[in-house]
DNA sequence: GCGGACTGCTTACCT
DNA sequence: ACAGGTAAGCAGTCCGCG
């Protein structure tokens, strides 16, 4: 089979000329069907959204799904001019199927495969299989509906397939692929769907749009990167930057939040039961509609509302009227936006809706799985896109730490959540509406601020990762590299390995790693050299675990490939070798996304000369490369990701260090001094501007690595320790990295000292300025030493620590750690704890020398535990600036052992 | 029976 | 549900101590 370009295979065409843009109606008019005569009985979604008409403008593919009811694909669409949705039907008789190596003849003879309800027939497929670098004929079964394949516990044909031959045969070696992959994903891929992009219809066919704009954008793009590039290169960077070029459309949005009454103040009641009522919903749109619908209840104090004139209060007497009424939005907007919808909001108004008796077709809510789809828009749980870890740390930089509406408000809005004075369910009608509103307002704006950055952001994930909006925002970065992978694959026509394939072809690691429990060797962390040191250079590799996977060819099927030529183009320090006859899929795919954020984002998205709109865009699309390049080496060693390849991380982790290392031989053989390293960063001390151009162009053309200066310290303070020092830059800003003065965990109390010592520090200019910041940081210390030693704090909380639990309380078998303890206190009050929850504890003076500060009282404290942790916390600058805490605080050596 | 040396567990951090 | 490396504190264990 041949191999087709991306130009047909993402389906590109010309746009078409004369195209009448219909302006849709207004989406809250009826909802007449415009099928065009389709007798089927009408299911979810299929009845509550309009079918494409033939001439609908540019719309964007925001999800795609099967119908049971029809039996295919469908694509749902967003029209940016009427905002509404619009669903496409496959009709290209797209079918799922699974591939075996069970040649067709013997699965004809399997009665309970041709005979499974769900058949339809057997052909037979040639396929590339990267692992032995050969062309294979498979067995492609295609089956009538998804089920058929697999989904269900038992009976599926790609469990079937095994069973029987296995048992008929005594066939070990049964192989099944591609079963596993979701029937609308294998839908996405074998069709070159774009998720996100725009589409239009013609004769019926969904056909990718792009406009002269778009085009010219991407030629400007391609037209600048194109110079030092590779020219199999080139067709990779333009399927990149058809998908990021393109502007995002507004996307029409409501967001809802719903209060339900509890007989029981403390206890929030169970979605799954739903045995009470809700009692207010809040519903506020991007188009500035701001409603809030209330159940009248007995004896509640009615009196005045108190709220914004622009809020649309309406009252219900029963909450089966309020149900109706929030349906009727959710089969209205293209987005609906809930923090937790998933596990609360929706899936109580779910099981709400079936205890009260609605019929299935009078709920818009679908539930599959812990989510809560919608048969007309697309959900997006704000919960689940902030709880992921790359998104929390590489795209909002740690910012907010507990996924709670509050906290996320409070650190990208600086906004906050009511706080209450009473349980819901004794709220006043005024309290209660202005409570629920709030919520639903700041979740909105959590989507709106920064020009609509989070909407953004889900569009472009969506693009790169070649997955409808709904699972983009539940589903990790693994999935999503995962899912553009296996796009790839089949527009390559490429056999998708099992992961034990990859694992049997390719083995397992050779190294040690320096943890225990790790499963090979990792970075390299230079000794840092300890005191002060001025005029620091910090250069950096840019991105170079992705520059090693694009520069060294590195992937799943390039390791330890099978061809004896290749077994001499060895990793340092392993006896792995990469292929030197074929690119890896990765090295384009991960390669050329570096190269455009590198290249072309990163800088773009800091270019003052450009329009704030557009800086932003740009801004947008580098964070989302970001969040994906961070995660592309680490997948490769993480057993769940389904491409897992343990050797293709270690030889990565393996290039990156002999990298390193030769660059701090060659800077030393240029006579600088280097300071400290870790893993792709190097701390040079004092270094002529031509030093570092030298060393710069060499690690260019020696290594093919872009080695560039990141910043310039003022100075930096070292101590003896590893990940751990402060550096001042030049307009004052400090950075502190890894010091304890700055975790989270630590007493305010102490905290606030260290920022103060940071303060001083900030200040310093040159090196005479030293010697009087010593007697500042000198005369801090004995103040904080003083206060502690004469127990003056106001607030035990400033002396509490704050510790998060990694499990539940109980699951702490092996050992019982301080804030574990003080957690079991808590329990043994009756205050029922989690994993991720904080412990705010206090050290005291009697066992077990721990309390949670809510039953510590101001005696009970160990001041002495306080002064040693103060020691230490401040050693790790006082090593660096020859000081000695004991000293400081006027202990003699006398005191000291008293 | 006690204390120091040691290992292991746990959390928070760095790249 | 991306990786490994480092710091630090404490819990628990082992072993010596005539």
């Amino acid at each position: 089979m041949r191999q087709k370009t991306l130009e047909e295979f993402c389906g590109l065409i010309k746009p078409p000329k004369n195209n009448a843009l219909r302006t849709g109606e207004s989406a809250s008019g009826d909802e007449a069907s415009e099928t065009g005569g389709s007798e089927l009985p009408a299911a979810k979604p299929d009845e509550a959204i309009d079918v494409a008409p033939s001439n609908l403008p540019p719309s964007y593919i925001v999800s795609v799904g099967y119908s049971g009811s029809k039996g295919v694909a469908y694509v749902k669409l967003y029209e940016p001019v009427s905002q509404r949705i619009y669903l496409w039907y496959d009709n290209t008789g797209h079918k799922p199927y699974l591939l075996t190596n069970v040649p067709p003849e013997t699965l004809e003879k399997i009665d309970r495969v041709v005979y499974h309800p769900g058949f339809d027939h057997i052909e037979v497929v040639e396929k590339y299989d990267a692992l032995l670098d050969q062309t294979i004929k498979v067995t492609k079964v295609v089956a009538k509906d998804p089920l058929a394949i697999g989904g269900r516990p038992r009976g599926c044909l790609r469990d079937i397939i095994p069973e029987e031959l296995s048992v008929t045969f005594g066939d070990s070696g049964v192989k099944v692929w591609e079963s596993a992959i979701k029937y609308h994903q294998c839908y996405i891929y074998d069709k070159g769907l774009q998720p996100g992009m725009p589409y239009i219809i013609r004769n019926g066919e969904l056909i990718s749009y792009l406009d002269e704009t778009a085009k010219r954008n991407v030629a400007r793009v391609l037209e600048f990167l194109s110079k030092d590039t590779p020219k199999d290169f080139l067709p990779y960077l333009e399927m990149w930057a058809r998908l990021l070029e393109y502007p995002a459309p507004k996307m029409r949005r409501v967001a809802l939040d719903i209060e339900v009454y509890s007989p029981i103040a403390t206890r929030v009641p169970d979605p799954e039961e739903a045995s009470q009522p809700v009692i207010c919903a809040s519903l506020v749109s991007s188009d500035g509609v701001k409603r809030v619908l209330l159940l009248k209840r007995e004896g509640v104090e009615e009196g005045d509302l108190n709220l914004p004139p622009d809020v649309i209060v309406e009252f219900y007497n029963s909450d089966r009227d309020l149900l109706r009424s929030i349906f009727s939005v959710l089969d209205e907007y293209p987005f609906v936006i809930t923090f937790n919808g998933d596990d609360f909001d929706l899936n109580y108004l779910y099981h709400r809706a079936k205890n009260l008796g609605f019929s299935k077709k009078d709920v818009p809510i679908e539930r599959r799985e812990k989510i809560c789809s919608l048969r007309y828009g697309v959900h997006i749980d704000l919960y689940r896109f902030f709880l992921n870890r790359s998104i929390q740390i590489y795209a909002f930089g740690q910012k907010y730490r507990n996924v709670t509406l509050d906290e996320v408000a409070k650190a990208l809005l600086g906004k906050s959540k009511l706080v209450l004075t009473k349980p819901v369910s004794e709220l006043s009608y005024g309290e209660l509406a202005r409570y629920c509103l709030n919520d639903a307002e700041i979740t909105l704006e959590l989507t709106s601020y920064n020009d609509d950055l989070v909407m953004k952001l889900l569009l472009i994930l969506t693009r790169i990762s070649r997955m409808p909006m709904e699972d983009v925002s539940r589903q990790g970065v693994s999935k999503w590299i995962r899912s553009f992978m296996y796009y790839e694959h089949r527009r390559r026509n490429m056999l998708i390995p099992n992961s034990e394939d990859i694992i049997a072809a390719r083995g397992t690691t050779v190294t040690k790693a320096i943890i225990k429990g790790k499963k090979y060797m990792g970075a390299i962390v230079v000794k840092p050299v300890p005191g002060v040191h001025f005029n620091v250079a910090v250069m950096d590799f840019q991105s170079l675990y992705p520059s090693i996977i694009k520069v060294y060819n590195l992937g799943y099927q390039t390791v330890r490939c099978v061809h004896e030529e290749c077994r001499d183009n060895l990793v340092p320090e392993t006896p792995h070798w990469i292929c030197k006859k074929h690119k890896s899929l990765e090295s384009m795919l991960i390669g050329s996304l570096r190269d455009l954020r590198v290249k072309w984002y990163k800088p773009k998205s800091k270019d003052k000369t450009l329009p704030d709109e557009q800086r932003e865009w740009y801004n947008v699309i580098q964070s989302a490369l970001k969040v994906i390049l961070n995660a592309s080496y680490g997948v490769f060693g993480a057993e769940i990701f389904d491409l897992y390849c343990p050797p293709a991380a270690e030889a990565i982790a393996a290039i990156g260090r002999n990298i390193i290392t030769l660059t701090i031989n060659k800077a030393r053989e240029l006579g600088i001094e280097v300071i400290y390293g870790d893993t792709d960063s190097l701390f040079l001390k004092n270094p002529s501007s031509e030093k570092i151009r030298e060393l710069s162009d060499w690690a260019e053309k020696t290594l093919g690595m872009e080695l560039d200066v990141d910043k310039y310290y003022r100075y930096v303070v070292f101590s003896y320790r590893k990940k751990n020092y402060l550096g001042v830059l030049d307009d004052g800003s400090v950075d502190v990295k890894g010091l304890t003065g700055k975790k989270r965990h630590i007493p305010p109390f102490i905290k606030r000292y260290f920022d103060a010592i940071e303060d001083i520090l900030s200040r310093v200019k040159t090196p005479s300025e030293f010697e009087r910041a010593k007697r500042d940081i000198e005369r801090t210390i004995r103040e904080c030493y003083m206060k502690l030693k004469n127990r003056e704090w106001e607030d035990m909380n400033d002396l509490a620590f704050e510790v998060v639990l990694g499990k539940p309380p109980e699951a702490y078998i092996k050992t019982t750690p301080q804030h574990v303890k003080a957690a079991l206190m808590l329990q043994a009050r009756g205050i029922e704890l989690k994993a991720g929850d904080t412990i705010r504890f206090v050290k005291t003076i009697k066992e077990p020398f721990v309390k949670p500060v809510q039953l510590a009282t101001s005696k009970e404290i160990d001041v002495d535990k306080y002064i040693n942790y103060l020691r230490s916390t401040f050693d790790q600058i006082l090593d660096a600036l020859n000081l000695e805490f004991d000293e400081i605080v006027g202990l003699t050596r006398l005191e000291y052992f008293i």
